[in-house]
DNA sequence: GTGAAAGCGCTAACAA
DNA sequence: TTGTTAGCGCTTTCAC
């Protein structure tokens, strides 16, 4: 353990040197004004002649000081927090929409608090019992879930919640989340489109709901376009690219029943069927077209050739969850399940033109 | 956009049933007591008959009281929050590292709040002046940047604050990060130890100082083996599977110099250089033995064969820095920069025995 | 136009 | 053993 720490060994402890921070009390004696006046000064409400305002603000400024939000949410009873609880360990999926939710509250002035309940109840419990002491205005839940997840057991009285890239079985409850089925259509339909007829799908274990509705999509699209779907060209496996190796292998057993276009649950299979595709060297897009799903730049920039995929806009999503907490904690109810478009990206691997990140929607 | 939201139009305001949380005055009035015993009741402090300690408790239980800790934070001073300032956009590094933290200092009974500056310093500016409202009572930085980040220009007193997988330039701050040095001696002694005597370092951008770093451990443990650097074996691109690829055609353009183990600098680069190398029919580890550096499963794994990797623990060191923030808390200080093992893992890509999450320390 | 004071929910020191 | 009360830092109503 090659430390270099400096600094005073454990245990010793040293006294900050602690000049707290101004209250709105010091900042009235300093300007020999009465605190109700420092007050209205700083929050520009009731009327103040301007010459003394500025002059309070200035002094205000000038000593630093910024209101306690704890006495202030104390009083009004708000405490501009919401909590966000997550399932996923903060994972590859909750980042971008950690993102974009704390972009929409950070901009309502709404501090975000973080708390990972790794599917464990029990620290759920315990996160949500703290947050509610923390008197948050609101809860968002995130996971990536095979299932829905029981509603909580905890009670959080009427506290304004929403569910984002995750489930409750509450009917009550308000989900955001991606349109699989759309994308997988799109993915689809693109292919149909560029000429392909005999489209496969390798996809996740069927006990993802996103593993049966983007199934759906595939098979409305290829119904739609008047094509037969062989059950042999749809094959369920794992979410990783050693099974979308696997796959090419049985996809490709009998060359003459062989696809024209892949669909991929995500973006590992897709690279996965990429790589099995190159070593049987099969050219693609010239014989087979494929398309991927996650739209991860690491996987798809890193395949050869480089992976289309389709994008659930986690981003837009994580955005859409912020907006709709904020309304809920103003007073709105929302319930039952939102769906946002996915984008296509269009790459090498399906051979049309490539477009990066406009994307058609859903 | 197939949504299928219920819900009352957007802008309908409905008044939620709003019973609020009771106080301890109303527990207190339920039991029959005064709103201080109700206090001691509640945390366990004076002395009071153990049969209404257990009265008033079941009371407040059955109420289901839940202090308010605005309130209490208003009267401690202490408001049992800290803030985690990201400029990594929340990124694959950080994840790790907030789910140590996290963890350690929700024993606490501290909650974190999250915020996401991306290396914009006017929104790290508005972040670090909301959580000082907030009356945060720490402050934790974390990135990844190739450099040391200028220290904050905010005031924030004496905040205890610390840096982690990130360095400020403020020789007084203290800095939590990865010892990349011995990591790359590890996986360098690694190769030397299995019989490898011309090894290569395929590496990333010399301004990211891990490079440097690294590029010191593999250097050193060269020398410490009696083993001549070829400066040709080093060679630096950037952090991607590609410049992995291209990297193997530079070094086995002339087979007589080629190298019999090859360190890289990540995992990325790790397996684009299995790729390539399988590309060229090399045999790894028959001809060549591989190390990575980050232990990302997601390149670990899939790639072919399993890539032996340097592990910088993260998670372990979100856990060191929430326990060190929680003593600064608490009145210690710490200076400098402290540097955590690294772990190495092995895999089939360095013919050693697959260790899988065990490893050797630096 | 400005000051005084009540009160948000809790703790802790002091009284009873 | 229990009750009373003065704050913590702020907002807001009501006097002046």
């Amino acid at each position: 353990m090659s430390k270099t720490e400096q600094g005073r060994p454990p245990g010793t402890t040293t006294e900050r040197t602690g000049h707290k921070a101004p209250t709105i009390r010091d900042v009235a004696r300093e300007a020999g004004v009465s605190i109700g006046t420092v007050s209205k000064a700083l929050n520009g409400a009731g009327a103040l002649k301007a010459e003394t305002r500025e002059r309070v603000i200035g002094i205000a400024r000038k000593m630093g000081f910024r209101p306690n939000d704890l006495a202030q949410s104390l009083h009004r009873g708000q405490s501009f927090t919401v909590g966000l609880i997550s399932n996923d360990s903060f994972g590859r999926f909750t980042m971008p929409i950690m993102e974009g939710l704390e972009r929409e509250l950070a901009a309502e002035r709404i501090a975000v608090f973080m708390s990972n309940a790794t599917d464990d109840p029990e620290r759920e419990r315990q996160h949500i019992d703290q947050l509610m002491g923390k008197r948050v205005d609101g809860l968002v839940f995130t996971a990536r879930r095979a299932d829905r997840r029981p509603s909580l057991t905890t009670n959080v009285g009427d506290l304004p919640r929403l569910y984002v890239f995750s489930q409750s079985d509450d009917p009550d409850s308000f989900c955001l989340l991606p349109d699989d089925e759309g994308g997988a259509r799109l993915a689809t339909e693109h292919l149909i489109g560029l000429g392909c007829r005999r489209v496969a799908h390798v996809t996740g274990p069927e006990h993802f709901e996103a593993v049966r509705l983007r199934l759906k999509g595939y098979h409305d699209a290829l119904d739609a376009a008047g094509l037969d779907p062989d059950p042999s060209r749809i094959i369920k496996g794992v979410w990783s690219e050693q099974w979308g190796r696997e796959a090419i292998g049985i996809l490709f057993a009998d060359p003459t029943t062989a696809p024209d276009g892949i669909v991929c649950g995500n973006d590992q299979i897709g690279r996965g069927v990429l790589e099995a595709l190159r070593d049987l060297k099969i050219p693609v897009p010239g014989s087979v077209r494929v398309v991927g799903f996650d739209n991860w730049d690491v996987m798809t920039e890193a395949a050869r050739p480089r992976l289309t995929s389709i994008d659930m806009n986690l981003y837009d999503l994580g955005r859409e969850a912020g907006r709709r907490i904020i309304r809920m904690i103003g007073g709105e109810t929302f319930k039952g399940v939102l769906r946002l478009p996915c984008t296509l990206v269009v790459r090498e691997s399906c051979g049309g033109t490539p477009n990066e990140h406009k994307g058609q929607e859903t």
